[in-house]
DNA sequence: CTAGGCCAGTGACATTTGTCATGCTCCGGC
DNA sequence: GCCGGAGCATGACAAATGTCACTGGCCTAG
């Protein structure tokens, strides 16, 4: 339906995507940890924290994004945990964090970063999933992007949280809409988690510490509510929606 | 260590690849094309071509790479299909491939681009299997770089693959020569094939115009061999060795 | 030619899964 | 207080899956 999505304002991306301007620094170092702020001149720079566990795509992030003018990279981490340490370290005014990260995901690492520092966070993901997008936003995250954006969109986005206004992925938010909410229990979640890697169902029954009958029904529910003709398939589907 | 990875009998295959001349134009769709080289003054610029599917991606390596004084981006792609187009049109020096794409992932783009090309290509990817390692030197690529690869190394690498040299992540090299070969047979290699998706044993064969029981008997001494309980699991272990 | 490997199929059998009918408890509504 | 429903739990039963043993065809190396 109509923009209710639109979250407001929404980038609407009007054209102009424009070339990088050139210029700016041409950062050496990309090493992990707070990057050297040089020479603090500009008078409203956008201080910006970098998370991908990704090194060679952090990197080009890092790459990108100091091209523009009014922003600057002031630090960088490959996973969740780091991530929050240099928040906290270095009060950046946007965080930008991978979803898919060890030791703590961006959901995860979002929620610790703004309990402790006035920030916003954008989160960036692969696979856009509705439920995770609800979960993003009730952490209070002001940005949610796939990596299908394209590359000159970042900055925009970026611009746009910085000045309080929140973003999301319009077609994200549409789907997110328009899929129901999880009909499954949280019983029935458990041990669709569980599925999703190879165990028997004794296995997850233990680890559950139910009777291993009692694992089938859920997991046999599970099936019928998300029309699966194997836990395998019904795990899938249910890791589609981001329900787990 | 860069050279390194000799890898024995790389070539062995010998087979005749196929001709691969590339046919008609595909569709045009993908909005990606050649990049305005500009005025160009450098002498020896290194002219390379980029591929990936996700535009973030694809646009942070290309404003990474083009902060190398002498490396000029000419081209990017977002399908492997693409990729070859713009190889023919722009013939770079080098082609930056990723793996996972669509329509022709990495390998195949890297077969066909180098059927028509005379140029060099390296392979990007996420998850570096030994076994796609060892088919993507069959194709004569001559880099191979797990994305978790320092940003500032693949400058580095585009050189020496643009000088002639090779260069394979160490990392997956000593992987790929301790790890033995594929102990699975061609069918049973079917087989586990479609027991990555749910598919039911019946569907399976069906599809492979066999009887169910001569399936469940490839997929069991399958499962035998790579010491699995389950066709999922086997299918997931022979998944991550790159054999399917 | 013969042994041995891979392929294709069959049938019997034990296990693992998925389905169903059935209790139990804890709610909210009336 | 009673009812109905949702969630939790279980065991019995049927179907799918994995294991084993064995037959035969085809091809290749010795």
């Amino acid at each position: 339906m109509s923009g209710a999505a639109g979250a407001g304002g929404v980038g609407a991306g009007g054209g102009a995507a424009g070339g990088v301007a050139a210029g700016g620094v041409a950062a050496g170092g990309v090493g992990v940890g707070p990057v050297d702020a040089g020479a603090d001149g500009a008078a409203r720079g956008i201080r910006l924290l970098i998370a991908d566990d990704e090194h060679l795509i952090r990197g080009a992030l890092v790459a990108l994004l100091n091209l523009e003018p009014d922003i600057e990279v002031v630090a960088s981490a490959a996973d969740g945990v780091a991530a929050v340490e240099q928040a906290i370290a270095t009060r950046p005014d946007v965080c930008l964090l991978d979803l898919e990260m060890p030791e703590a995901d961006g959901i995860e690492a979002a929620t610790r970063i703004l309990a402790a520092v006035p920030t916003r966070v954008v989160i960036v993901t692969r696979h856009a999933r509705p439920g995770v997008l609800r979960r993003a936003l009730a952490s209070k995250v002001s940005g949610f992007v796939p990596k299908s954006t394209p590359a000159e969109e970042l900055a925009h986005v970026i611009r746009d949280v910085a000045a309080g206004r929140r973003y999301i992925d319009p077609e994200i938010a549409a789907t997110a809409l328009t899929a129901e909410r999880c009909p499954l229990t949280d019983r029935e979640l458990d041990a669709l988690r569980f599925s999703r890697s190879t165990m028997s169902v004794q296995q997850i029954a233990e680890r559950l510490h139910l009777a291993p009958g009692t694992v089938r029904n859920y997991l046999s529910s599970a099936m019928t509510k998300l029309d699966a003709s194997s836990r395998h398939e019904a795990a899938e589907r249910a890791w589609e929606q981001g329900w787990i």
